[in-house]
RNA sequence: GCCCGGGUGGUGAAAUGGUAGACACGAGGGACUUAAAAUCCCUUGGUCCGGAAGGGCCGUGCGGGUUCGAGUCCCGCCCCGGGCACCA
């Protein structure tokens, strides 16, 4: 009876499918087991023998698991939606759905092959409505959620909204709500909310909801036509295709993932994934600490770069300034701290502020009121007096109140200085004072209605010529709304004191404002022309310097000085705030640029050669003159955020590379975002009008005016209203599914709470490390989200995952003489296409290749079409054989160097070919395929069957019927053969010896651990040993072929149910028990102790393991070969090690 | 540049600090056979001594170290694969 897998594995595949022999049902009566596969995405080229080699290994978790009793979750499904069956329907014309519906349907064939225990009643497809419903309805969950900082979690809106509308956005919230998850909003007052219009409210909210629609920098691929995630783009192209990307900035759907970047990267210490891929994911997050530096803009206090420039200021600005108070620049961001500070006032403050008022000094008073860059306490203005009062803070910072003082009075106000202490001991007195002062002081002509503003909120900019008579103010620059202070971040605050320049992104937005006319022309050049790189080019000459100087200083927070503000391209728009504090003396690149442009290089270390380089390290210490001084980098920087934020100039601060995920895609093929709009504001479609199913389009390119395809769509309204044109990415569908196999059929929730609460968490995912930063780290973020919304029990999605590793081609490459010219020889490369067994033949030009003795030759009499005996004359060969090179390199039909599984299993069986892909090697770890090896596992398979039919004998022809003649061959005679029908089954019901049981026993301990660890390749080479010595033992005996059955029937399910029916089971295999292995079996009495000298192996020598460690030592010393060995001399030392090794030190 | 992996026979690879190369492929030799297929047996890290039986020496990328003992642990390099990359 020989081993015929074609029938067995026939037979048992529809056995399996006609008796749902995998079918799960959720029962919550067992304990479970969710082991899940990445789903694929199906597709045109089929699966290759590198795709299922993760399938197989959770495949063999999932029956051993099943063996042992727990209720097995393992399905398979489909990533349908995607750009192949698009880009193949825009060239075909064929629907997308077709496309997958074909290609998902041969995937099922070829996974069929090979045996899955996928059980397919739960298959889910991301491109079925029935899925995407749940999809667009999370979509709009997260629309309707935003994320609130204190609590830490998602929220729904509405609860955003029911606080605007109590208490608005003031203060704490203001900063805490806005600050951190986008750019600052300011605030607004619960009466000012109520008194927005809906459009602004939804404006609003379109700051906080964790779906968001808004202009942004985007990477654009052109080609696809489409908008793509950071993860979709690598090197400057997209991952998919190789098309070149740039940056665009345009309206765009969001997920703010950001508000999730601290808990995505605290929630990777609990998880059992591989090292690497968790290092991937913290370094995209990208987490860094360090402080926010405002540099206030100072343009009008600093020495412009022209002389007229320096003249005109030096001039202008004492008259000026004193009306026209605040400094237009950066007027609005003073004028929200002022009232922001106006709202928390000191003790002091507020009791001299009802003083005042109470002692009707006649003279209208403004507090925290804007003049130029500085906020001041108090003010009468046309008086130009300030009164500031002074908290303990100002003890440390005389050198900066004098500078204010120097700065207004340069203005033309008289500043006096209370303390608190003053304040509030005496007011009367301080009053007196401030009386005496504005009787000094003489009254100036403000323009009428200046000042009426409803809040005295502070003094609106003049506009030119609008000053009290004196001369008018002309602004050397237009006017902008936001300007204000340039905000960097950086790691190394304890470096302030090298700061020599600043450096802007050439997309930062104050760059225009802040170029100074004489410098318009150069700088606008350099910006045009940086923003018109593409992304590519801009990585590619990373190594060149430019920047170019925008004329403007600003002004260092800690010693007042002018620091020219450059603006550079080493300096990223999309990362921190776009600017850099730049410090040569501890930053390479702006040491660089620094050089390069004849930059001050300051030392900030000690020991440094900033000549040399920047000096980087972090335990330097610090050498700057001032408070830093002796600190070693740590403390310093410390002690600097400590300052900033006393001086208000700064702040320490958390940040994170990770950008919030671009989520609309220009294309056809995609969830469609069940939004609508009315007066271009989107708002959320009904959860009882999905699912909003893909419309049909005449084409699906985009329309003539660039909008995407769903625009062709007639009539794709609702309610009247334009609905979304755009998709959703391909990683949406992913980052749920897992959920939907819980319950797949359910058709008003994504998932029961019942079988959610059940399943859980994924106990083993399996899948390949490219997902790292895509996939994976969507998947944590949705789940983490649907946690938030109580939705779901826990917050990550799976527990344990393993990485597979990529199975590699082998592609051949000929190097084939192409020309001779000028006595030169060129070659070119060719790849050759391979049919596996050895031999390859052409692909182009060569005809034929024949495999032989290890080295490859191209047979020129194979050469028979006459296209390629021409081709293969032009190449001017002048020799039939020409040696080729073996390439590893990625499987994949472009590289002609697939192998397919189902070839494979024609030939050898899919059981052949799960084992053989298990004992490839470590499962992690990449590996080209080499078919030749298969052999190996095909003869252990056929050995292994013959245990069962050759009365043990594990060779010499037995044929079917003549087995029981061969009994007499055996140790043990035969006398209960048992035979069931005519199955040719030579197996005896006799009592195992102890070796047999010693090999059982070994092997189940083995392979039970082994696949704890996901050590396949060991487990396999196990089970070889295992029939090697039952073979040799001519073991027959169902006592040890019977547990060994159960064993193999992970790896190698057909076999094992067709030896197990035959063995007289009624039932699957698949609900054995898994047999434990017990340790008496593998004891021994005695053991071959290695016998080494001074480390060396020297002989082998047994003794029983009764012996001490004493016993044992005067037992190997007396031997005679060990005496021998010693020649006469005493041992130094003997280490006895027990069931291990002797070591004598001679 | 930074961060993860990894480097062991002709090949894929094993090896809780304890006999390096299990298991398998390939190769060589042999048995069976008219022949082939299939199957089985022997040899197979290198090198040296020996007719043989045996035995010696060297060997896990390189150089050091810890240890009775290192592929395994520590330090410093080199090379390969992967991730990130002007991230302030």
């Amino acid at each position: 009876m020989q081993y015929d897998h074609k029938h067995i594995e026939k037979k048992w595949r529809e056995k399996w499918r006609a008796d749902k022999t995998y079918k799960v049902l959720n029962d919550p009566s067992k304990p479970k087991y969710y082991v899940l596969d990445m789903f694929p995405y199906p597709s045109g080229a089929g699966l290759h023998v590198g795709h299922p080699l993760g399938y197989i290994a959770s495949d063999i978790v999932a029956r051993f698991k099943r063996h042992q009793g727990f209720n097995v979750l393992h399905p398979m499904g489909y990533d349908s939606f995607g750009l192949p069956a698009e880009q193949y329907a825009i060239q075909t014309g064929q629907h997308p759905a077709k496309t997958t519906e074909e290609n998902a349907a041969r995937y099922r064939e070829q996974l069929d092959a090979i045996g899955f225990s996928f059980d397919w009643d739960r298959e889910v497809r991301t491109s079925d409505p029935a899925f995407y419903k749940w999809t667009q309805w999370i979509f709009l969950q997260l629309f309707d959620s935003w994320y609130d900082p204190r609590a830490d979690k998602a929220r729904p809106i509405a609860e955003l909204i029911a606080r605007f509308e109590a208490q608005g956005c003031m203060g704490q919230d203001a900063s805490v709500l806005t600050g951190d998850v986008e750019e600052f909003m300011g605030e607004f007052t619960a009466a000012e909310w109520q008194a927005f219009d809906e459009r602004t409210k939804q404006m609003v909210l379109q700051h906080f909801r964790l779906a968001y629609l808004s202009e942004a920098w985007v990477n654009w691929c052109p080609a696809l036509g489409t908008v793509l995630a950071n993860d979709e783009v690598k090197d400057g192209v997209s991952e998919r295709g190789g098309h070149p990307v740039e940056r665009k900035r345009m309206k765009q759907w969001s997920l703010r993932i950001t508000a999730y970047a601290q808990r995505l990267l605290d929630g990777l210490d609990g998880l059992d994934w591989s090292d690497s891929i968790k290092e991937a994911q913290r370094n995209w997050i990208g987490r860094s600490e360090g402080a926010m530096v405002r540099f206030a803009v100072n343009t009008d206090l600093t020495p412009g770069p022209s002389p007229q420039e320096r003249g005109e200021m030096q001039r202008d600005v004492p008259v000026d300034l004193r009306f026209d108070t605040a400094n237009k620049r950066i007027y609005r961001d003073l004028k929200d701290r002022a009232r922001r500070m106006r709202k928390e006032p000191t003790e002091a403050e507020a009791a001299l502020w009802k003083a005042l008022r109470n002692a009707m000094t006649g003279e209208k008073f403004r507090r925290q009121h804007v003049i130029q860059d500085f906020i001041v306490d108090f003010v009468c203005l046309p008086r130009t007096l300030v009164v500031e009062v002074d908290g303990s803070i100002h003890d440390q910072q005389a050198d900066y109140d004098r500078y204010r003082t120097q700065q207004l009075e340069a203005y033309g106000f008289k500043v006096i200085r209370f303390t608190n202490d003053e304040v509030l001991r005496d007011k009367k007195a301080v009053v007196a004072r401030i009386k005496e002062e504005l009787a000094q002081r003489p009254t100036l002509e403000w323009p009428e209605g200046h000042f009426d503003e409803p809040d005295d909120a502070g003094t609106p900019p003049l506009s030119p010529g609008e000053g009290p008579g004196v001369r008018p103010h002309t602004p050397r620059r237009p006017q902008a709304e936001a300007a204000f202070h340039i905000e960097v971040f950086t790691t190394r605050p304890d470096t302030l004191f090298g700061v020599s320049f600043l450096t802007l992104a050439p997309e930062h937005e104050l760059v225009s404002l802040l170029t100074t006319e004489d410098r318009r022309a150069e700088v606008e050049t350099y910006v045009t022309k940086a923003k018109n790189r593409s992304e590519r080019e801009r990585q590619a000459e990373v190594d060149k310097v430019s920047g170019v100087f925008t004329g403007s200083y600003a002004k260092h927070p800690f010693t007042g000085a002018d620091v020219p503000v450059w603006v550079g391209d080493y300096v990223l728009g999309g990362y921190g705030t776009g600017a850099v504090m730049a410090v040569p003396g501890g930053d390479q690149r702006d040491w660089r640029f620094a050089k390069h442009f004849g930059l001050p290089i300051i030392a900030v270390t000690e020991g440094a050669d900033i000549d040399k380089a920047a000096d980087e390290r972090k335990d330097a210490t610090i050498c700057s003159e001032g408070f830093l001084k002796g600190l070693k980098v740590p403390q310093a920087i410390t002690r600097a955020i400590e300052e900033l934020e006393r001086i208000g100039a700064g702040a320490g601060r958390v940040n994170f590379r990770l950008r919030d995920a671009a989520f609309g895609r220009q294309r056809y093929w995609g969830e469609p975002i069940p939004i609508h709009y009315q007066d271009d504001i989107p708002y959320p479609l009904p959860a009882s009008a999905l699912p909003l199913q893909l419309p049909e389009v005449d084409k699906f390119l985009p329309t003539e005016d660039g909008e995407p395809p769903l625009a062709r769509a007639k009539d794709w309204t609702y309610d009247g209203h334009p609905l979304e044109t755009t998709t959703m990415p391909g990683w949406a569908g992913s980052s749920w599914y897992f959920l939907r196999y819980m319950d797949p059929h359910n058709e008003d929730r994504f998932a029961s709470p019942e079988a959610i609460d059940y399943w859980k968490q994924i106990d083993l995912y399996v899948g390949g490390s490219e997902h790292a930063t895509g996939h994976l780290l969507y998947f944590r973020f949705w789940t983490k989200f649907l946690y938030d919304r109580g939705l779901i029990p826990f917050d990550e999605p799976a527990k344990k995952m393993v990485n597979q590793g990529m199975v590699q081609g082998i592609s051949m490459m000929a190097n084939v003489l192409a020309s001779t010219r000028n006595g030169e020889e060129h070659y070119q490369v060719l790849a050759l296409d391979n049919k596996t067994e050895g031999a390859f033949e052409r692909n182009y030009p060569v005809d034929h290749v024949m495999f032989r003795d290890g080295r490859y030759w191209i047979d020129m009499a194979g050469a028979e079409r006459t296209r390629t005996i021409s081709a293969f004359r032009s190449y001017q060969l002048d020799a039939p054989s020409i040696e080729l090179r073996p390439v590893v390199e990625k499987m994949s039909k472009s590289k002609f160097n697939v192998v397919n599984p189902d070839d494979i299993i024609a030939k050898y069986g899919a059981d052949t070919l799960r084992l053989y892909e298990m004992f490839l090697g470590p499962l992690e770890q990449s590996k080209p395929w080499d078919t030749n090896g298969i052999e190996g596992t095909y003869r252990f398979l056929r050995k292994f069957w013959n245990l069962f039919h050759q009365g043990g004998a594990s060779g010499k022809g037995g044929e079917s019927g003549e087995g029981g003649e061969k009994g007499d061959n055996g140790d043990a005679p035969v006398p209960s053969t048992l035979r069931v029908d005519n199955t040719g089954l030579l197996v005896t019901d006799a009592p195992p010896t102890k070796p047999e049981l010693k090999t059982l026993h070994a092997t189940l301990k083995k392979v039970s651990e082994d696949i704890g660890k996901m050590s396949f390749n060991t487990s396999v080479s196990q089970f070889m040993i295992a029939v090697n010595e039952l073979g040799s033992l001519k073991c027959n005996k169902r006592a040890i072929l019977e547990p060994l059955t159960i064993a193999l029937a992970p790896f190698a399910p057909h076999i094992a149910e067709e030896l197990w029916e035959k063995l007289g089971h009624g039932t699957s295999i698949t609900t054995a028990a898994w047999p434990q292995w017990e340790a008496r079996h593998l004891e021994e009495d005695s053991f071959t102790y290695p016998i080494s000298f001074n480390g060396k192996t020297r002989l082998q020598l047994d003794f029983p393991l009764a012996l001490s460690k004493e016993e044992l030592e005067a037992a190997v010393l007396a031997h005679p070969e060990v005496q021998a060995k010693l020649d006469g001399q005493a041992a130094k030392k003997v280490i006895v090690v027990p069931k291990r090794i002797v070591n004598i030190v001679a």
